[in-house]
DNA sequence: CTGTAATGCTTAGTCCTCTAATTAATTGTT
DNA sequence: AACAATTAATTAGAGGACTAAGCATTACAG
């Protein structure tokens, strides 16, 4: 299945009029988040480095050093998935293991130069799918999805009984 | 970690000023897509359905007796993946396989009735997510949304190169 | 001190998705 | 009719993400 051909599919569902605007909100954020990461995953796979290693990269290039707990924390992703994505990276020699003297339970995890060169390869990449995604769109657009996105993620958030990680129904009551 | 604990870390990286609205760009969406797609996926695992079975039911619910591969065209997953999800669709009961009488190569998948009672326990959960994400938001904001999240998914397709799948460079210098 | 609790990382096992290669059936060509 | 090309489904094998359970280390309470 080429790209058209998928758009032409899922262009017939992502047609939303007023009444079912909700229902496809979902799909049409499945389809945009779909579209940029493969787009960026294609690139960056042209330099060996995977979508699983690229968040924790970005993490490690803004500050390095940090504990695996720490990471999994900024990526947004459970332990398990830490471990095996840093396991990667030290095998293709991308970080390093240090476990921490004052505290021997942690480790921190530091860039090899290896790693700290990707930086300069791979950024320009993602800013490169970025600009190819918001091209010939007004900045107050940009501006006005970010928020709106910003806003749908705080209310699914706060409408999350921490507890049962379930849509708390009498939060949609008001 | 909690939904709180995960939102106040990544409340900081969300933040885009000015100039580096595209950095942002992938991480909201994709944050947005998770927080849509983990609360649809705890409300739709209580009734035994999976993430993976979900799109699958939508489709046929909207049109029954679908081959494979027009599933897979639809729902936006390679065939394989619609393989193994039918798989375990057919063990739990919700469709059946029927070999087509016309073309021998081509096998439709029915819902059964239980596949087809589904819809009405389903789609609410998936409305009540809905709902919960664009709570209190106007009617016509959500309709910019879409519009400018269906031209980001058009600006990457048509910026990516169908044979090699790579975003080309000479698409982004207009 | 000593036993219990909390913390940080890891392992085990499951599910989902993909690519590549295989099998079966149909179509088209000569 | 026979053979190549195409189409549809599948299998094999990899990687990524998750939950649950485990181990080691540190913190704390009595």
């Amino acid at each position: 299945m080429t790209k058209q051909e998928r758009a032409a599919t899922e262009g017939i569902e992502g047609q939303a009029t007023s009444g079912e605007v909700e229902a496809g909100l979902g799909q049409v954020l499945r389809d945009a988040h779909r579209a940029m990461s493969r787009a960026l995953q294609s690139r960056i796979a042209l330099h060996g480095v995977s979508m699983g290693q690229w968040f924790f990269l970005r993490a490690l290039w803004e500050q390095d050093g940090l504990t695996q707990r720490e990471l999994s924390q900024r990526v947004g992703m459970m332990e398990p998935t830490t471990v095996t994505a840093i396991n990667s990276m030290e095998r293709r020699g991308l970080v390093t293991r240090v476990r921490n003297p004052h505290d021997r339970r942690k480790v921190n995890i530091f860039l090899t130069p290896k790693g700290k060169d990707l930086r300069g390869v791979l950024l320009p990449c993602s800013a490169e799918v970025a600009r190819a995604a918001v091209a010939g769109m007004p900045e107050d657009q940009m501006a006005q999805l970010m928020a709106i996105l910003a806003r749908i993620i705080g209310n699914l958030d706060s409408a999350t009984d921490p507890a049962t990680g379930l849509v708390s129904p009498e939060a949609l009551e008001d």
